[in-house]
Order: structure tokens, then sequence, then C-alpha cells
DNA sequence: CTGAAAGCGCTTACAG
DNA sequence: CTGAAAGCGCTTACAG
């Protein structure tokens, strides 16, 4: 038998302090068990363990305030209980909601949530979704996954994977939580109709997502229905962020005539107009009426008169957490499932 | 010699795969050499192997995309390359910017940080501290520390910890990095003798926060020094939010005589005071002065007439990074560091 | 009900 | 310059 060389740690966290990491190990020597027997306590085998010992181990592993780690469980089972988010812009308080919401759904299921800030760029999407990948996570979900290369393979592995408010950006990319945007974006044409808005322009966000293109599309279609065309000089594309709207209101409000009427892509880029607006003595709704989308949580504190789409952020998690366990449960058919969410547009004093 | 019975894998993300994951063991077999010597180039051990083993080794990774699974090397190391970034509320706009900062410093250092919501819960804490634990992160970033027994123990058991903001909750806790709260919170004080303003009130955060504390003692201070002194009941302790200050200031301002200037705890407090300001009529400066602190990102687009303190939450970023390094190269005397960042108060028209 | 042993995917000291 | 082997901390099929 040849006696043991090496393979222990050379440093790391815990290899700095003399008395090391309590393992499994420790705790079967001090319970005078197997680690087999240890293992089996830890997962709630209860069934193949008597009650004595499962008396002693809990005891053993209270006293030396044993933790196994995650690392050893999702090595030997390929899979660890970390799920991926990614999400485009942290700093935006509707994703961070909807991050927020899921990261409790999960919780509650015992599943960690890693939150990674892709900034809607796509080799950071890559470096993310290969370290979650590496960690073996057992699902990623993408709030406003972006094209790249690494999520084509991911699609093609069959990761689990959730995409959350905007839809895969390929087809059979997988399940899908969100609201119907199209629908929304309609219901908002027809409300400018109704004012009998002259001239209607529109911000939409980056075509490249699903959300933002169906909500330009249903906005165009719900004018089209009553006769009003929208005009190729009125549309424009913009980031979702406030100074996007804004540089994109300083072009629109600096031509003749002005649009009696806006519909921005997001809350943000409405902030962004607003301020245009203000700042160049144009009243809302008096002068230019402006309806966003998402009723971005800010919405109470920097906007209460914003009238928008009501997107309910809070039903996400819980919705999210449904698809994956469908996902895990290998379900047939989930992979193209869409899980619609109401959403409701909220009148307040800009349109 | 017994053969193998078991090991595998029951199911996993790449269980469902018929394919199955690229090992080292494939990449190994495939150019013809062992595993160590993949791993040595994979790790650039370059002199150790032969620029022909190299390049042979490099393609067909490359070509098998081959990419190593993370939770391998962290097992035999002992250490994963993940950091862990506590923060106690990701819809604050101020917490956001500084976690991206330091996601940015720390990827450049190919460390990859994890984004964790305590809610300035300890439970939540000490469930995501033993959360990094389990995957044996190479060090935890705390951005608003609060007290917990998790805590305790890792600082006990030497654990990199860098506390962020806000000093850590116990003596020697670990080495810190933000800007003087005590010396700006002076200065304010000291800026309001020189306004002569009557009457200062102030609505400072938890005072379990060492952040908050030191910013309220040196407002306190910097009134006395010039013998103005601050009446008890002017005195008030709110969360660090929006809806907190203005429910303080519904109180506040519900009483006469008013007071005629008020220091924030932090920007959102004063969002929320000037709320209830613009509700009862009052005008700011005009009737009440309100001061902030952080310079949040928000305030472009919020209140960009708020006076407050510029808290350089880009330098954040390069600065945990740099103490972290220190920490990791086991730098005598770096648990008691602080790394002070500069700090400017930005005059604005509220005070 | 319990244990000995294999093995998840890596890294590295040792021996050539 | 390279490989065989040990081992990081777990889980689990198999044998009792």
């Amino acid at each position: 038998m040849p006696r043991p060389q090496n393979g222990g740690p050379i440093r790391g966290v815990r290899g700095s302090r003399p008395s090391g990491k309590v393992t499994i190990e420790h705790v079967a020597e001090k319970a005078g068990v197997s680690i087999a027997t240890v293992s089996r306590v830890l997962n709630g085998i209860d069934k193949k363990v008597s009650g004595e010992t499962i008396e002693r181990v809990r005891s053993v592993i209270a006293e030396m305030g044993y933790r196994p780690t995650r690392v050893g469980r999702a090595l030997r089972r390929l899979e660890s209980h970390l799920v991926g988010m990614l999400i485009p812009d942290t700093t935006n308080a509707f994703y961070a909601a909807i991050a927020h919401s899921v990261e409790s759904a999960l919780r509650a299921d015992s599943t960690a949530m890693i939150l990674c800030n892709t900034a809607e760029n796509p080799a950071v999407q890559d470096a993310y979704l290969e370290e979650m990948e590496g960690h073996l996570a057992r699902g990623i979900a993408l709030l406003g996954a972006v094209p790249s290369p690494g999520l084509e393979r991911l699609v093609a592995a069959a990761t689990p994977l959730v995409f959350i408010n905007r839809k895969p950006p390929m087809a059979g990319g997988g399940p899908f939580v969100g609201i119907d945007n199209y629908a929304a974006g309609r219901e908002i044409g027809q409300h400018f109709v109704e004012r009998n808005y002259q001239r209607c322009a529109v911000i939409h966000g980056p075509s490249g997502s699903s959300a933002s293109r169906e909500r330009f599309e249903g906005f165009r279609d719900g004018l089209a229905a009553a006769g009003v065309r929208l005009d190729d000089r009125g549309v424009h594309e913009a980031a979702l962020t406030m100074s996007a709207g804004y540089s994109a209101a300083v072009e629109l409000l600096d031509r003749q005539p002005l649009p009696r009427a806006i519909f921005c892509g997001n809350d943000l880029i409405a902030y962004g107009v607003h301020r245009r607006c203000r700042e160049v003595n144009l009243r809302v709704p008096a002068d230019v009426a402006l309806f966003g989308f998402d009723d971005n949580p800010l919405n109470e504190w920097l906007a209460p008169w914003l009238s928008t789409v009501h997107v309910p952020y809070d039903q996400f998690g819980p919705a999210t957490q449904r698809v994956f366990q469908r996902l895990w449960d290998a379900k047939p058919g989930i992979r193209q499932h869409q899980e619609l969410l109401p959403y409701r547009l909220v009148f307040r004093s800009s349109a």
C-alpha cells in the first residue's frame, strides 16, 4: 500500500487556521459512526438510520458547529444548489425588485441565487454563464438575455434556463416568465387614440429585446387599428436608462411640430424625457403627454404622476420558481412553456 | 482489485445530456498526455511543459470547447475564486454602485463576485456567510455589516473579511474601506453654524451602524464647537430609506417651532423629508434647509438641488481589491488597516 | 440499520 | 519535461 504522498491543500481561507475546518470525518469519528451515516443524517434519510444514532450524530454536529461544505456535495452530485440570475442593470430598481423576488422564492426552496450584472453585454453574459456552469449551477435565470455564443451553447446542452421579462433571443431557448408586452402596448395605443392625441411619438427600448419590440409593435398596431399612423420620424430607439431617454428627448423635442404624446419603452426613459420637458418649458401632460412602462418602484418617489403599465414584479419570483421546478422535474414540453403574468395599465396624470 | 461499484452521478444539469460534460480526462486522452499535463497547461505552469505539448493541449482544449469545472479546483485547493459581497439593500442605488465597482475590480483579478442582499437582517447575513463559506469563498466583503453570531465566528476563524462603508461591528473585525464619516459630519455641522441656522435637527441612520453614528456625532460636535446645542427632540433615528425619512419628517415637521435645517443620514432620507416638506408647503431651502449624505447616483435625476457629501463609490472597488490582496498575501497588520477614501461636501441649493 | 469503498473533477508533490 | 497517484469533502450503490 503506497503511503500518502500529497494531496493536502497548500493554502486557502481555512489553511491559515491552525484548527482547520471541521469535516464530516471529524463528526463521524466523534460520534463513533461512519461518514456514510453522518451523511445520511445530514440528508434526512432518516428511515435508514436508527433514532438513537440520529440523535447522537445531531448532537455532535451541533456541538462541533459542523456545516457541510457545499463544494463536496456539488462535485459528487455534479450539481450545486446554486441558481445564477443574470440581470442587465443592477441599478434599475425594477430589475432589482425582480431579482429580490426570485431570490426569496428560491431561498424558500433551499436554492441560493447568485446575482450577476451583465450590463447588456454579450461577452460579460458569456463570462457569467461559464462561471455558473463551472459552479455546477442547477439552473440559470436570464432577466433580459442578449444573444451570445455561450447562451447558444447552453441552450443546445439543455441546461435548465428560464428567460424572464424578455423572451429567449433564439428559437427553442427555453421557458419564459413575463407579461404579454404586445397586448399591453396595444392597449396604450388604444388609449392614445381615445385621448385623441395627434402626432404620437415613441421612444422604445433596444429592438434586440423582445419586450421592447413587442411593446412598440403593440402600440403601433393599437394606433393603426384606429387608422392612426405613426410617423417614422417620431420613432426613436434608446437604451433603457434615464440618460438615454433624456438624449432621445433632446432630439425629439427639438423638431416642429412637437409630438402631442410620447410612449416610452420604460419608466426610466420617461423620467429622462420629463426632465427635458421641464428644461424646454413643456408642461406634462398639457403640452406633451407621457406614458411609461414597468411601474418602476421609484415611481412613488420620483414620478407619482407617471401613467404606466404595472408589471407585477412580486410575482416573478414564485413564477420563476415554479418553472424551474418543472424543468428540474423534467416535465415534458416545459421548455416551450410561457408563464404569462397579469399586467395592468395605471392611469395617473401624465397621460 | 475491487471493481468500481458506483460513484457516478445520479442526475444533474449535465446528467440530462447524452454527451455529458467534457472533463480534463477527455482532453488528456485526445491530446495523448496525462491529466497532470493538461492541468499544468491550464494553470500556466509553462516552464514545466514543452512548447510543443502546450500547443497540442491548447488546440485540443479549443477544439473540444473544454472549460475546467470550478468546483473540482475549489475542492482540491480548498479555496474557490469566489468573493461574497453582502449588501444591506440592493435597491439603494448608492450600494448598487459600490457593488458594481467592487465587481469590476475583482473581475480584473479573475475573482468572481457574488452579490447577496442581507436586508440588514442578522439571520439573513448569517445564512449568506455560511453559504459563502460552503463555497470556499476566498473572501467576503461586507457593505454595512450587522452584528451576528456567524460574523463573530468568521472573524475568529480569520476568514478574509473586508468591511465597507460601515466599520466592523465588533473589535478586531477586519480592515475597513470607507470615508471618515465623523469628519464629514463635523464639516456639515460647521456649515450649519456658518449659515447661522437656528434650531437644527437631524434624522440619522441606525445607530448600530458606525457610519450613521459617526456622521451624527461629527455633526453634533461641529455644532457644539460653535456653542450651538442640538435639542434632543430634534434628533431622530430612521432606516436609510425614503419612506423612513418621510415618516420621520411627518413627526418632526408636526411640532412647533419648526427646525430651520435638517441634516439627513443619507440622501434617501432627504428625499423622503423633501416630499413631506412639499406636502405641508414648506419651501426648501427658504423655510427648511436640507443636507444629505452619499451623493446617491439618483441625485442627478431625483434631487439635483440636494446638498450632500459626495462619497467616491467608484473608488471603493479598487480599494477593496487592494485590501483583499494584502489579506491574501497575509500582510501583517492588515486586519487593523483602514483604507480612508476622500470625500467632498457638495453645496447645491438645498442648504 | 450500518460501513467500506468508489468516485465526482481537479491540483500537485514526488519520482523518474 | 512528464506521468501515476493521492486526496480535497462529500454521496450513495452495494453488501452485510
